[in-house]
DNA sequence: CCGCTATTAGCACTTGGTACTAATACGAGT
DNA sequence: ACTCGTATTAGTACCAAGTGCTAATAGCGG
């Protein structure tokens, strides 16, 4: 009977990992034993009851939701910024930026950095990326920060235009290099493109 | 008292907006009035007990977490592909992609979306992107559907490179025109960049 | 003072449990 | 055959956070 026991907690749990959601009442049904086994088993295994288990999701879901907003919207912490002159962010790469075969820093991350920090160093706040070119000069791994370093290199307020150069960085060795084209908005104008 | 009673309710409403995981009782003590009160007035409402709302959360979060692992992978959805020579993917762009001020899609989605294509098309799945050029061509607003179109346009089986071109459209229009230069990682090289 | 709404109180019942005690089954060891 | 130990089952009291229902009370408007 030993091996039965393990073997039925070991299924326990992989139902309860599968689908949290599940009563003590369903899973005596599942397992066909009576329900004071099956607590017999979570105690022993440490689960805890249906309404914690719920109450963690939803708990996991609120925080994340929360934090999710404001880092999402800049990609990369701005830390340092003087308008439309220069500005730094950094950028902590993790396992769920990376290719799941290499563990390298997937190309859009690094590209979304640079381009936020673009933006941000434009003193429109309403500013459009136009043309770009970019440089991917070494992978990236998760656990790296990268600093991101934007100059605005040209300006041309006539054509409402300006040149943006950001340096991306991890340890002091240049791992990505991009020049960005920036369009500014004025309140009128719906023009070009981001 | 009608008046207090209508404040209330908008109060109450705003609070279990705010925190879903707050307890009749809790309320009951925070606005100074019995339980029952608290009860009737969420009837009234329609706003559900502490459980359910707790449950709504969760099986939100849950449903939210299995989605989105295979969407974030690939960023934008691959509906024709054939390696080494053209690949095809779709994009619906959501209000959570755009600008809050101009409701423009942010540029490093499009670079996502054609980046990610340009991964996908070379055969080798372990493929970096090492150069790049870009021109975002047209503004892209939520709602719209990005129609990204690569072609493998150079090969260079010998330096393990190759280069593909991506076209992104909105209803025919080309909206964004990229050009990768790609790097195929083989089994041993830890080689260039992504 | 009547009528009306709002509020409060109280009770039985529900779900999905915990905590605890007790009974029963069953095989291993001696 | 008897006993030990583990596993399982049953049963009871209790809890949180409710629903559903009935009834009492407060306060005011006319």
């Amino acid at each position: 009977m030993r091996r039965l026991k393990k073997e039925r907690q070991q299924a326990l749990k992989d139902s309860i990992r599968t689908n949290p959601f599940v009563t003590d009442e369903e899973l005596s049904a599942k397992f066909d034993v009576s329900v004071q086994t099956i607590r017999l088993d979570r105690m022993e295994l440490a689960i805890p009851e249906l309404r914690e288990r719920i109450k963690h999701v939803a708990v996991k879901t609120y925080e994340d939701e929360v934090k999710s907003l404001p880092i999402d919207e800049v990609f990369g912490e701005i830390i340092d910024i003087e308008l439309d002159e220069r500005a730094i962010s950094i950028f902590d790469v993790k396992p769920e930026h990376v290719f799941q075969r290499n563990k390298i820093a997937r190309g859009h991350h690094l590209f979304a950095q640079a381009n936020s920090l673009a933006v941000a160093v434009m003193n429109d706040e309403l500013a459009l990326t136009v043309k770009s070119e970019l440089q991917f000069l070494r992978p990236v791994t998760a656990g790296q920060r990268i600093v991101a370093k934007a100059q605005v290199v040209e300006r041309n307020p006539e054509k409402n235009r300006a040149h943006v150069k950001v340096v991306s960085s991890v340890d002091q060795a240049t791992v990505f290099v991009g020049t960005f084209e920036m369009y500014r908005m004025t309140e009128q104008s719906e023009g070009d493109e981001q």
